[in-house]
Formats: C-alpha cells, structure tokens, sequence
DNA sequence: CGGTACGTTGAGTCATATCAACCATAGTGG
DNA sequence: CCACTATGGTTGATATGACTCAACGTACCG
C-alpha cells in the first residue's frame, strides 16, 4: 500500500505546511485529527452554498477551489482561490453568520471539515493559534481592501493583467511554463468583473502584443514586467 | 468641572459601548487605562498614513474618521468610516505590516491610542477577547467581499443608491432628516469609485425623482425604498 | 449524431470618464 | 478692505471603454 496516497494524517500536511497549526498541543492535535473528517470532491462539486449554516470549517489539502459570491442578478463574482494548506469557511464558523460565499471545486480536491467547537476552543484556549488565525484574517482583509481599489480605479484590461500576475505568483506554473491553474474565460471574468467577451478580446489584444500565449485554457505569460506595467504594479 | 467632557475614562466609553472589551478581567482594564494616550483631532488632520508602522491601534471616542487607500495615480479610494466606539489600525497591529490604509478626521475627533503590546497580550491571554477580535476582523471582511461584489457587478447609480443607504443605516439622521455625516462630491465619488462629475448629476437626477433633498452637503432622503430598489437590496 | 458548454467575432449602444469653462464661497495677505 | 487664491460645486460637450446582443465556430460527451 502506498503511504502517500492514503495517508490522510494532518502531520504530512497542514500541521507542517501551515503556520497556524504549528504551535499546537499535542492533544489539541490529536482532538484535530480524531474529529476531522477527510473528503474527496470532484470538480465542480460545491463545497457549501452562499447563505448555508456552517457546522465547521475546511482545510484543502490538495486541489484548488474557488470562492465566490452571487449577485443579485446571478452573477458570480469571484472573491478568492483556495488550494494546498489554506483553510476556507473558517469566517462564517467564527462571526456565527450564514456563509456568504459559495465554494466550489476547479481542480479535483481533497478536503478535511474540523467542525466549529474545534475550531473556537482553539481560538479561546491557545494564544499563539488566535494570534495566527488573525493574522491570516487580516491579511485576507487587506487584500480585500486593495481588491476594492483596483477594481474601482483601474480600467478591465489593468485588472487583468493584474490578475494574470497573480495566478501566476500564487499558483505558479508548469515545465512549460504554462499557468498551473487553469480557468473558463467566463471564470475570468467573474475574477475580474466584467464580461467574458471582453476578457476574450483583452486576452487576444495580449497575446497579439506578445504578453501572453494561449492555447484555449492553456495561458503562458511570456512578458511579466509588460503585464506589471499595463496593471500598474 | 463637567464630568463628561473631561472624563477620558474607558468606563464610560469602549468598556461599556464596545462587546470586545465587555468580558475584560479588571487588570486588564487597568492595563489599557494606564497605557492609553488619548488626543484630540481636528477635521482634516491625519491620524497615520498609508505605509507607516505602528506602534498601536486606536479607539474612537468620539468623531469620524474616513479609512482610504491611495491608488497609483493618487485617487483615494474611501474603504470604511469609524465612529465612536469603531477601533482603527488593528489590523496593521496584528498582521505587524506596514498601514495599508490612509486614516483621516472628517468630523473632529477624540481617540485612544493604545499600543501593540496591550493589544497583542489581549489577543494571546484572553480567548473570549480573540473570539470577539475575531467577529469584528470577520465581519469587516464579509463587508469588504461584498463590496468586491457591488463595485464589480452594480453600476454607478446603484452604487451610489447603496452607500446613501448606508451611510443612514450608520450614521443616522438629524432631527430634520439630515444625514449626519457630511461628505464632499469628491468624498462621495472616492466611496462610490466614480468621477465627482457623475456624482454630481447622479444626486441630482435623486433630487429631480424625489428620491433625495439636496442642500449643499445636506442630504435628505426622502425615499429610502426606491433607493433600494435602484441599489438592488 | 445531436446536444451542451465554451469560445470567438462583429456591430451597435450606453454609461461613464474626461475636458473645459464657469460660479460660489471662504480664507489669506498686503 | 479688497484683490487674490484655493476649494468645492455645477454644467455642457465630447470621447470612449465596456456591455449587450446576436450569430456562429468548436470540441467534447453520451
């Protein structure tokens, strides 16, 4: 049997990749790992919906999923992506709301739920974890702050380039240099806000100035610091 | 002497508005009080800038403040108001990140300072006071990602219905109706993430449908439900 | 083989930004 | 006290970025 591929323990993952669980007890670990529940979602399945009670919080520990809102009129609008060794659900768990975003599945995942006392206890019971469940939450909060104001002072085509940068620091890329992440140009959109005929036509004006190379989903940036001067960045 | 003007005690201020400081052990709160700076800000003044470290968060005893990032062509972009009992800077405080935000007195105010190390120990020593920590950070990044949302999906006129809702909701009325908080076109505009020139007809076309009053600053809404109806809430 | 989801392109329209001129007000310095 | 300047507000004309609508191509899938 191959120890990788059914070794579901927290050691090999987020107790070692992610900051928040490395100062742990050891019985808090074991409280973790003994009341998580380890799952495996296709793409496309939806973790939770927008407006859902959470009975718990997620950890990825691999995949990638994203995390959205929906408008008024339907439309998504796609908040954040989550993958390897980030945790998502954990806002609604604390502030006790409704959620309120949908999460769905792009990338096959495999996810663990701890359920809401876990997570509480913690955050009352162990300084250095609240310290860094904060950190983590303010530094969501300060990429939310500078999201609002890209997205109200800069124009689509700026946004996108942005955002092309983006995808590529946080999910880097493959041998051939190809972003690893892999999104619908409808999913772009919804990241960028704005139409998917335009991210059609932005990405075509990119690739015809040899910022970019694209072969259906398949995106390779080829001039970074081009795409760092139209996002302004 | 008055009492109310010159009692600068969080007795009658934070510990009793505030649920963050609600379940404070009484060293705790003696704690804060002896290591509290408290100053007075006139309209206009900076409380810290965009960049700065910090060396402690604020709470807000009286006044408002306006919270905005400044973009890359210098456009401010307006992310949040505080008002008494809001606190400013914890954000920076706990990440222990430059200020990611300009802060800035619109209505002359009154504000503590209290420094990291008080706000940190809280966080670490007393779990009740990092679960409420953790509701608000929560709640303000609900808030933000709506605000993603909004600014991505609703069009100006929407949004500008939205935040005219909001700013009541916050702030409240004078006994004639009259928002309390007074913003310039320019202000409105950097809520909003708009040109002042569209505010400007866009209150007017309000005034011209009876939606609003207008009076220089003063605004008064006459028609709170069909501005929701515009905003789509 | 037809269906469904995704991608592409073109044409027309509209919301919003930009530019420019002008007015009102208040504060400033000589 | 007045001219001077800065700031905020308003309006009109014009430009344009981005959306919408519609048609069509493409690819995969049962």
């Amino acid at each position: 049997m191959d120890d990788n591929l059914f070794d579901t323990s927290c050691e090999s993952c987020a107790f070692r990749t992610h900051s928040l669980f490395r100062n742990l007890e050891e019985h808090e670990r074991q409280e973790i790992m003994l009341n998580k529940i380890t799952e495996t979602y296709k793409r496309g399945s939806i973790v939770y919906l927008q407006g859902n009670r959470m009975k718990g919080f997620y950890c990825v520990r691999s995949g990638i999923i994203k995390i959205y809102q929906t408008g008024f009129d339907g439309k998504e609008q796609i908040i954040r992506f989550a993958k390897v060794g980030d945790i998502i659900g954990y806002r609604s768990v604390v502030s006790n709301e409704p959620a309120c975003t949908t999460t769905e599945v792009i990338d096959d995942a495999v996810l663990c739920h701890i359920p809401t006392e876990i997570l509480l206890n913690l955050v009352k019971n162990n300084g250095n974890f609240a310290v860094e469940l904060m950190k983590l939450t303010c530094k969501e909060l300060g990429e939310a702050n500078s999201y609002i104001t890209d997205i109200a002072q800069k124009t689509v085509k700026g946004r996108l380039a942005e955002i092309l940068i983006h995808l590529d620091d946080e999910f880097g890329e493959d041998v051939q240099g190809i972003l690893s992440i892999s999104l619908t140009r409808e999913e772009l959109s919804n990241i960028v806000g704005t139409a998917t005929e335009s991210i059609i036509r932005l990405l075509s004006e990119f690739k015809s100035r040899n910022y970019i190379e694209i072969n259906g989903r398949k995106i390779k940036i080829l001039d970074k610091p081009g795409l760092k001067r139209i996002a302004n960045i």
